[in-house]
DNA sequence: CCTCTTTAGATATCTAGACGAGTAGCCGAG
DNA sequence: CTCGGCTACTCGTCTAGATATCTAAAGAGG
């Protein structure tokens, strides 16, 4: 038997905290002050159970608890375990800047060396459609659309799912049709194509994730999800693109440069 | 008794799929179809056990998935709701453009305003303390800082909640380290004392949000926090003030323009 | 008419089990 | 030595209750 006493202490049968609520507690102050580590087994349900004097079930509350929390993941047959924290991919606001479209490569591929992982495109589906009732007003009222999905991942874990929607009368029969669009991406066609970048404007959500998305980015519970809609405008000020992108939010940070203007 | 069979349809046994799982499937489906409005209360747990045909743990367990993915909120001896969402509050990228210090309004405000919302500042704190590693190397290894701590809240419901951290030796005795800071805020004190602002950096993450984050913002289960780091630059490149921001994330939406150059 | 009490119905917490299923190690048969 | 099976331990799912607490509406008493 574990001794779980110089790790974890108590209940407090006076408090009206609680129990599971008590324990959860414990084992998050715990985790917070490194007694145990990142990747770290947790003592078992059994072990709880007998050193806390309590029901399964009131355990098991307490795991679930800190699963929403995204602190802990349980694994099937093997015990539960404090949540490693992914190595996170920096996206800066230069991203998009054309000095890196001249040099041919994508804004995923730019981002992903410096981060030092290997990345992967996947589930590249491109169609023709109808475009929904938000991406049309974004793109000035327009119903027939271009989409380009795909799916990045970063040493083979998805981080992101993202659609790019395109006016057809922009995009139809041009290489941004193709599955490869060629070197520095759609960003560099458009701009061969005349329409000559001048802004981006992006919107940014954090929610939930829809079991879909669970599913599409292998999710583990209590990881958010970052919603961002990015619309590219011409120098005749006009939607060329809108990419609705969503992201595991434990595997980015964002970083923006605003003038003080 | 409700009519649950024309709202709900029945489990399947064969399935391999977790009874509490087609419980949750079946919910939620029928909450993003509209045949469960916002505000509105699904069937009770008694109702379902006896629709289902389940034990009462199995129908709290589907609820508490739903609750997880902040779908719908418990309230106790009341029912269980579908969670309305509130609205939210947008973040224009232009929103610490000088001339709106230079109008005399604070960049909360000013977002409020434009919301049509009634905005109100809470729990403020203003204290000399050592900074913690993260900010001291944001501000050029600035170990002792002034701390502004605040809440916000609009139409009483807190969404926010920072910190702004500034170099001892510029905030000192000015009226930075006074409750209020004067019309314009603390950029515009910033610029009075010789610290013209040149830039603004913004790191984002999203993340579940602590214990203590979820007491001081009133966060339902399910809802993530946005944390925002802003770095103030003035025009000599020198960090003159980190703002920690966490913010409720179903009352945001941030939005940034990005010059495509 | 107002206030306090009662009561029915709702969720919150907890127990003590049962069975299922994945994991890992041991150990014997081939 | 390898493969298969046994077994102990793990989490996953589900049951059938018990008790507590909260809400709202109905009823009793002033």
């Amino acid at each position: 038997m574990t001794s779980l006493p110089g790790v974890l202490g108590d209940l407090d049968p006076t408090s009206d905290r609680a129990v599971f609520r008590q324990i959860a507690d414990q084992l998050r102050d715990a985790i917070a002050h490194g007694r145990f580590r990142e990747g770290e087994k947790l003592p078992s349900e059994a072990e709880l159970v007998e050193h806390y004097g309590v029901s399964r079930m009131t355990v098991r509350h307490s795991f679930s608890l800190l699963q929403g929390e995204g602190l802990v993941h349980a694994e099937h047959g093997k015990g539960v375990f404090v949540r490693p924290r992914p190595p996170v991919r920096r996206l800066a606001s230069d991203r998009f800047a054309r000095r890196h479209r001249e040099q041919g490569r994508s804004a995923f591929l730019v981002e992903a060396d410096t981060a030092g992982s290997h990345p992967t495109v996947d589930r590249l589906e491109i169609r023709e459609e109808k475009a929904g009732q938000d991406i049309a007003t974004r793109l000035g009222s327009v119903r027939r659309v271009l989409a380009r999905r795909r799916r990045y991942l970063l040493d083979g874990r998805p981080v992101e799912f993202a659609t790019s929607y395109l006016p057809l009368d922009i995009a139809r029969g041009t290489p941004i049709a193709e599955p490869n669009p060629g070197p520095g991406g759609i960003y560099a066609r458009l701009e061969e194509l005349g329409h000559r970048l001048d802004h981006f404007e992006e919107e940014i959500r954090a929610r939930m994730p829809t079991p879909t998305e669970t599913k599409t980015l292998q999710l583990a519970p209590g990881v958010p999800v970052i919603h961002l809609i990015r619309t590219a405008y011409d120098t005749g000020d006009r939607a060329v693109e809108v990419c609705d992108t969503v992201m595991a939010a434990d595997a980015y940070v964002l970083s923006y440069q605003l003038p003080a203007t």
